[in-house]
RNA sequence: GGGCGGUUAGCUCAGCUGGUUAGAGCGAGUGCUUUACACGCAUUAGGUCGGGGGUUCGAAUCCCUCACCGCCCACCA
């Protein structure tokens, strides 16, 4: 093997045989299904680390599944991304100095697919350099054909049952865009706004003094003068003393000299602003609502990108919203409306692609209605039948479902499923709703009674539908529905859906309606919800704030592994993660071990064979193991133990999506078990070639361990050691699952052995801590004294000599007593000869501390055990532990004593 | 305003349904070029588990309350 690991190499290397060799794909068999649909990412978007999370999530379970023998599906793809995909072309064509207007629809579309066809594939590569095991043999965008069917067929379905609808509705509007925005894409910003007090005169009202035009009026306070013109009515709270005397009568709207009623409604507060609010339904959603409730009119003033029109009046006509505030207000200050100003502080919702200012439009949308596909989605997981990971994630879920509104799925976008609903020319009344246009026709020849109607008399319906519209059928329009599939029947429903929180809404709620609804079945068991990737001071990261870690730089400076493996260590499903690039490190480190770990393996098997044993002992047919003979040490079986307790634990921790303390327990069986424990022990076996061929068979299980989650180092070492031949993976090779009851007995694989040995090393610690302490050399031989009872303690000397470093270690029994200072352990008590001189007034003072802190221990436990309802109550095992605890405590005490006068 | 989290060692976090003297990684200190590995080995020091109350033989863990921090939803004309 190489001194150092070339990651780049064997990354390159590994993931071409892997994808070529077809080993992420499979077809439909009689196994059990493991499928998962990946969170399509935008297809303009690149790599960040929140999809490095993501994804390293699931292709660790991906993984592991895989090896665990179930048939498994993670299927990859690209979102089309209306407004994200349409603003990058735009943007493109602006340096050229046009818009899309200037193309037309037809030729805009194809500049899109163009650009689809040239960088839609950017992320799918940098995915692959994260090693995800996605089957890109299904590979699918949601503006596919069959992806668009599916959209179709499902508009027009939910059309006929009467759950889609085009309804006037006040919306979101973005003026820059020029679309529709749900209430999700809009992010409430603070803003230092004013409030207008503006005078409406009271219908009839004599003329005012100076200043004043008029006697008797009533005082709105407004943020949004320039909608003044749209006003048509004003309000006032019913219980309202104030002013319950003047509804039913009508004032007058300054600069128009329209007369407007004065209602009454309970959405208005008394106690915000002065108590009249002015109603202005076409502009703002509250309003809006108020005006269903009276029967106001709607007037719209303002055209798509937010100028003033016709009904604005005619000297505002053609502004700019901003410019008619302005001149409203100082029409209203000429003509003595305006009573005064003041600051306020409020919120303004802004577009979450291009930041505009959004605005409250009328407008004539689509809908879907919601409640009755909400319904099934809340019993699913009400019932148990799909589950939340971490299951707190449910409430929210629950939260948003059983208040939820309908949905507006319309947009004015070209580049998106354009909506199947098509209108007679000339006339918006009559709506055919069918997949294709000449189906649509068919309905409108039957329902016109007009046979000689041709595709021409049809227009369709310009807009387009909400991106999500279809993603949130993903998981059975990827596996071919509307078509009756066999991968349609064999992996739907799909087992974990992983994704961040922020989309719980967005789409996994809408996946949920639309899969029930649908295919009658939840599209997943589980969904498994992890936090954000953070920058270290907590703040979300972003390229403009420039906090933001490249996930093709850590893979470039550290390896993927590294990437994944300290992601999985680093990141809990309960939280967010923040991350650093020092964190980065400890996957590289983990990695470079394992690879230091692999050439003394390699070392020890080419020592054994020059010296004539070779790898006898070892066999990798089968599950790579072989009897090791009856007489293994306790160091021996230690290992082993350590190792079928690390098989199980990673497999229990992984079925209870416990990704990051299986990542831990992995890591810590291969460097503190194995390297820092059993290594040692092999550099002086007294019988080398067993304990050679046990480190390997403990080796390769825990490579395949480890590959879930370093898929790339561990498949170069296993092939590097000879674990496997060319042609071979380690991703189809068995998860290990520990040992037989059979073997271990064979081999004497017991705790209590593995007690023992920990207990020895515990002995080990204990005299390297004396050294420490007493300033004596680590590297000096010294004369050890261990006080024990054990029968098995003294077969140990050899190696306990070896690793303490001791001259001599005389075996004593647990009655001695000396004068040297000590540490007792589950070994024994531990002495260390001091020979040399050592301070003695200072080890007084710091036995005397150590005392002090002792007899506290010493008391509490007393006091404990002195307590009879602790010794009636707690568990046997319990009491037990502390009188053990409190006997152990006295006998350090009664050492530390000794010490004491010898230091006195 | 409604909802959901969090507060444990200098930092990032574990600690599952209450039970030894509360753990890990990083960081810090000290000592080691012992041929797998200084991306390493050994070792040490750091915490009255946010405050207060309660339940219990026993609370970081359960309940109440307060404080602070974060997120989500709805938004005030």
């Amino acid at each position: 093997m190489e001194k150092h690991y070339d990651s780049k190499a064997a990354e390159a290397k590994w993931y071409q045989i892997w994808e070529k060799n077809g080993y992420f794909h499979e077809e439909p068999d009689a196994r059990a299904p493991y499928s998962v649909v990946i969170p399509p990412p935008n297809v303009t978007g690149i790599l960040h680390m929140g999809h490095a999370l993501n994804q390293t999530i699931q292709d660790i379970l991906v993984r592991w599944r895989r090896m665990q023998g179930r048939n498994t599906l993670w299927l990859p793809g690209t979102d089309h991304a209306g407004i994200a995909t349409q603003n990058v072309v735009e943007k493109a064509l602006k340096k050229e100095g046009k818009r899309r207007q200037d193309l037309g629809r037809e030729k805009f579309l194809e500049r899109v697919w163009e650009w689809k066809k040239q960088y839609g594939g950017t992320i799918v590569h940098q995915q692959r350099k994260l090693g995800n095991s996605t089957d890109w043999r299904r590979e699918r965008f949601t503006f596919d054909e069959g992806c668009s069917k599916a959209v179709a067929k499902v508009f027009t379905q939910l059309y006929d049952e009467g759950l889609v609808y085009k309804g006037n509705y006040i919306v979101n509007w973005c003026p820059r865009c020029g679309t529709a925005l749900a209430n999700d894409e809009v992010e409430h910003e603070p803003n230092h706004g004013h409030f207008w007090y503006v005078r409406y005169p009271v219908a009839g009202s004599a003329k005012g003094v100076a200043g004043e035009p008029y006697k008797d009026y009533v005082m709105v306070a407004t943020t949004r003068p320039e909608t003044l013109p749209g006003d048509t009515a004003v309000a006032v709270n019913p219980k309202d003393g104030r002013y319950v005397h003047l509804v039913g009568k009508t004032v007058v709207l300054p600069l128009t000299g329209r007369e407007i009623p004065v209602i009454s409604d309970d959405y208005v507060d008394r106690e915000f602003g002065t108590g009249i609010v002015k109603i202005t339904p076409a502009h703002d959603p509250n309003d809006f609502l108020v005006g269903k409730r009276h029967n106001l009119a709607e007037i719209n003033i303002m055209t798509d990108d937010a100028r003033m029109n016709d009904l604005a009046g005619e000297k505002y006509r053609g502004m700019d919203r901003w410019e008619c505030r302005k001149a409203i207000v100082a029409d209203l200050e000429a003509g003595g409306y305006l009573d005064h100003v003041e600051d306020i502080d409020n919120q303004v919702g802004h577009c979450y692609r291009c930041h505009e200012t959004v605005e409250s439009r009328l407008s004539k949308q689509w809908f879907v209605k919601m409640k009755p596909l909400a319904e099934p989605a809340i019993a699913a997981v009400k019932s148990g039948e799909v589950k939340f990971v971490p299951e707190r994630w449910s409430k929210i879920y629950f939260n948003w479902m059983e208040n939820i509104q309908d949905w507006c799925i319309s947009r004015q976008l070209w580049w998106g499923h354009r909506i199947p609903a098509y209108y007679l020319k000339g006339g918006e009344e009559a709506v055919f709703v069918a997949e294709t246009a000449e189906a649509a026709l068919e309905k409108a020849k039957a329902k016109t009674g007009n046979a000689s109607l041709t595709l021409d008399d049809l227009e369709q319906d310009p807009d387009v539908l909400d991106t999500w519209f279809s993603s949130w059928l993903w998981p059975f329009s990827t596996l071919g529905w509307p078509e009756k599939t066999k991968d349609l029947d064999y992996y739907y429903p799909t087992c974990d859906l992983v994704t961040a929180q922020d989309i719980i809404f967005f789409w996994v709620a809408r996946m949920m309606m639309a899969g029930i609804h649908f295919m009658k079945k939840p599209p997943f068991r589980n969904i498994v919800i992890h936090g954000i990737v953070r920058a270290a001071d907590g703040s979300k990261m972003s390229k403009s704030k420039g906090n933001s870690l490249d996930p093709l730089e850590l893979i470039e400076q550290y390896s993927a592994d590294a990437l994944r493996f300290s992601i999985a260590l680093i990141t809990s499903l309960e939280c967010d993660t923040k991350v650093n690039k020092e964190k980065f490190e400890i996957g590289r480190n983990f990695t470079t071990k394992i690879w230091n770990a692999a050439k003394f393996l390699e070392m020890q098997e080419q020592a054994l064979a020059t010296s004539g044993d070779g790898r006898t002992a070892f066999d990798n047919s089968g599950d790579g193991r072989t009897a090791f003979g009856q007489n293994l040490s306790p160091d021996d079986r230690h290992i082993l133990y350590a190792a079928d307790l690390a098989c199980r634990k990673t497999s229990d921790l992984l079925e209870a999506y416990r990704i990051q303390d299986g990542a831990l327990a992995v890591y810590d069986f291969f460097w503190t078990e194995i390297c820092d424990g059993y290594v040692e022990y092999v550099k002086d076996s007294p019988n080398k070639a067993v304990s050679v061929a046990i480190l390997r068979d403990v080796f390769w299980k825990a490579l395949r361990l480890l590959h879930p989650y370093m898929p790339f180092v561990t498949e170069e070492v296993a092939h590097q050691l000879g674990f496997l031949k060319d042609g071979e993976t380690i991703m189809l090779q068995k998860f290990p699952e520990g040992y037989s009851d059979a073997e271990k007995a064979a081999w004497g694989v017991t705790e209590e052995n593995y007690a023992f040995v920990n207990a020895k090393r515990e002995a080990t610690t204990a005299l390297r801590a004396l050294k420490a302490e007493y300033k004596v050399p680590p590297s000096a031989f010294v004369k050890v004294t261990i006080a024990t009872d054990d029968p098995r303690a003294a077969a140990e000397e050899a190696s306990l000599k070896k690793a303490m470093r001791a001259e001599s270690i005389d075996f004593v029994s647990s009655g001695s007593d000396f004068a040297m200072p000590s540490k007792i352990t589950g070994f024994g008590t531990v002495y260390l000869s001091l020979e040399g001189l050592v301070d003695k007034a200072a080890e007084a003072k710091r036995i005397a501390g150590e005392l002090q802190k002792l007899s506290g221990f010493i008391k509490a436990s007393e006091a404990k055990l002195a307590n009879e309802n602790f010794v009636a109550h707690a568990p046997e095992a319990v009491v037990a532990e502390a009188r053990r605890k409190l006997a152990d405590n006295k006998e350090k005490a009664v050492q530390l004593e000794k010490l004491a006068r010898l230091f006195a």
